[in-house]
DNA sequence: TATTATTGTAATTTATATTTTTACAAATAT
DNA sequence: ATATTTGTAAAAATATAAATTACAATAATA
């Protein structure tokens, strides 16, 4: 399939909303304009986040998104599990033949291995917040701004 | 797109030729009745799962396919590898505007995040053999057998 | 109060990643 | 020799995500 980047995205989006909180028009168009995706996919988005509570926005003209909480309380884990609710990061292969003792086991074991690989990165986002990557998004910035190269 | 299962298809290969070696012919159509996966596409794994050198191959009638290494040897990091390359764990949107504070910086900034969490993940796979996976698979026929749900 | 800008959401279309199918030359056992 | 099977490529089918189109609802403002 086409390649969902949905979890890069809303953190993009999140970012963008905090930077530029009072100092540009923060509507759908506007944003869309930073992320390069359409204005409807970045209004899904936004209201995904926003019944995920880590957004508040408003219908209408003269929108203003804010963030929900302070930029410090959400983790990346909070914006993935918003956006891609239980979607596992392994996909398993349930489509085997259960007569056989692989076919019919399989799913049962590799959902344990796999669980405890995916606890392991959810629990490194959760340890990243917002903030964070806002921080090292204005430090890179600053950076290539006196023109050092990384 | 559609849903990749490589990864967990070519753990149940390696199982299946490790568990049913010597008992029934190992050819790609037998391995494809349990896997329910194409013949073609079977090939194509244990094509590349050999140039991984994870797997002993023949040409011809009478295929005899058999692990490269002890079971206790291969780590599921090592499958993964293998057969995912590169892939990245989570996905970046590298089409932004570079123009803008967020869309020039994300990617440098979520490649830092993004890496973390991931050599998290890998390092639990890199923890477990195709041993155990065997032998967890094993135990839950047994269960089975003996009439336990789980 | 009428107008304008914008959101929120659904339906359709398009794009693209992955698997399946088809095909066949090459390899090997019998 | 013949039959079986691999290894691999090309084309078709399938699935999922994003883009586009459309429009009613909301809210600012002239």
């Amino acid at each position: 399939m086409k390649v969902s980047t949905r979890f890069s995205d809303a953190i993009h989006i999140l970012a963008f909303i905090n930077i530029y909180h009072g100092k540009i028009p923060l509507t759908s168009d506007n944003i869309a304009g930073s992320v390069e995706l359409s204005s409807v996919m970045v209004r899904k988005l936004m209201s995904t986040l926003k019944k995920a509570g880590l957004l508040e926005t408003k219908s209408g003209a003269s929108p203003d998104p804010r963030l929900a909480k302070p930029a410090e309380d959400i983790s990346l884990l909070d914006i993935y599990l918003a956006v891609e609710k239980d979607k596992p990061l392994f996909e398993i292969d349930y489509d085997t033949n259960p007569q056989c003792i692989v076919g019919g086991n399989i799913q049962k074991t590799l959902e344990y291995y796999y669980q405890e690989a995916e606890n392991a990165a959810l629990a490194k986002l959760n340890h990243v917040s917002l903030a964070d990557v806002i921080e090292t998004i204005l430090v890179k910035q600053k950076q290539k701004e006196a023109g050092i190269q990384k």
